[in-house]
Formats: C-alpha cells, structure tokens, sequence
DNA sequence: CGGGAGCGACAGTTGACACTTACGTAAGAT
DNA sequence: ATCTTACGTAAGTGTCAACTGTCGCTCCCG
C-alpha cells in the first residue's frame, strides 16, 4: 500500500497509469506518447508501477502490453477511506512504522 | 492535488495526518509521540502538510494547534475516483505536466 | 521589563530517485 | 544462422527532500 501511494505521487507514473487504465499498451507505444523520457525510463517507471501492483504485464511475443489494475485501485480507495477513522489496516502501518525505526535505528547508531 | 499525493507518500506524515485526525495537536505534542525524530523534522512535516491543505494550523498563545482538514482528504478520494475515467481533472493535470514539460525543457536545453 | 517556553526558519549533510547512455536478452523475420 | 525488433537491466549523474543542529521570533508569567 505503501508502494502503491509512492508510485501515484510522480505525475508521470500517474500520466502512464492513465494511458493504459481502458486498453493495453506495449512499453514502446507508451514511450512514445512522451517527447522529453527515453524508452528506459518509462520501462523504469512500469517496473515501479508493476511493483505496486498498480499495472499487470501480459507478454505477447517480444512484446509485453500493460494494463491498469483497477482492483488495487480499489483498494487503494478504500484505504484512503478508512485509514484515518482508525481501522484494522491502521494497526497494520502503525506496526510497520514502528518496524522501519528499528531498523532506522539500528543503522544509525553504530 | 500533486502536493496532496505527494504529502501522503510519505509515511511519517501518515502517521502525524492520524494523530491529528480526531483532536487537536501541537507541534511538540506530535513530536512527542516519535522517538527517532526531532521536533524541527515534525515542524517541517507539518509545513508541508499545511501546504497540501491536509492540516489547519489555529494559534493559541504560544502554541500552534493542528488538525486534519476532512474535507481535503474527501477531494482527494474523489480525485482517486475521477482521474482515471476521464473526468475534468484529468485535463487540468495533463495541462499541469505539459507546463512542466516546458519547463523542463527550458531548463534543460538552455 | 526580563526570562523561559514553544515553534518556525535557516544552512548543511545525506540518502533516495528520476533520468541518461550503453549493454544484454528473447522472440519473430529474412 | 543472422539481423531486427522490443524489451529489461546496469552504471553513472543531477536533483530533490528529509533530517539535524542552531538561531531568532513570539507569547506568557514573574
């Protein structure tokens, strides 16, 4: 959830999101609908996405098309609805914050 | 809206949002319930809270007392709704990345 | 009027990350 | 088999932001 939230806050992962939330696209054809980002970096930013779960890859041939999934997006909505009303899934980032400190800790003592 | 998202990607800030979800907080108050960061580092988190419009600031006395604007965080889900389907806000946004595009690019190519 | 408490503002450092170019790899086409 | 297309990945660079420590401001109390 908390890829997820990372990934939506860059415009242009946001921008990629949009052009393959109603129909699939190859990494190529997505590239190409931006003039200032080279192919790797749009493959960079759908590794990212893909790692959110935010988009499915399909490989067809050489090719691999994207598509939006919408279920995480989803949930994602709902997370944002109950979060702060202090449901289960609030526990859950409390623990993982307090798991980070550890470890942030942890590092930065030594 | 970007600073919105961008705002909430940010784990500590998640946590701050929560605690002043339901009551009114002072910046030390917050900074009291971290132990691995100082109170200047929640001041900040709160200064960019407040410039994403999630959080009030109300003086009182010496103290500042914050609390989450609800009201933000509902345009935000119903942006999460929206955005992707195609409604208004999808255009104003890629206006926003064209803009910085432009400016990008001026930069860039100086 | 001081003096202390509560906070924000200001450098300075460090780690994360978006981007680039160059390269490696798998699947069709010739 | 060899080229070509369509990709991901690796290494390096610049920029941004999260953090710390210090300082300065404002308000309340004596």
């Amino acid at each position: 959830m908390d890829a997820a939230l990372k990934a939506l806050a860059e415009p242009r992962r946001r921008e990629i999101l949009r052009l393959v939330w109603s129909e699939e696209r190859s990494a190529t054809d997505i590239a190409a609908h931006f003039t200032d980002v080279t192919r790797p970096a749009v493959s960079q930013h759908l590794g990212v996405l893909r790692g959110a779960r935010l988009v499915t890859e399909r490989r067809d041939g050489t090719r691999r098309l994207y598509r939006a999934d919408r279920a995480e997006m989803a949930r994602l909505r709902r997370f944002l609805d109950d979060y702060w009303t202090g449901g289960l899934e609030r526990l859950r980032d409390v623990a993982e914050a307090a798991e980070r400190d550890k470890h942030r800790r942890g590092k930065g003592t030594h």
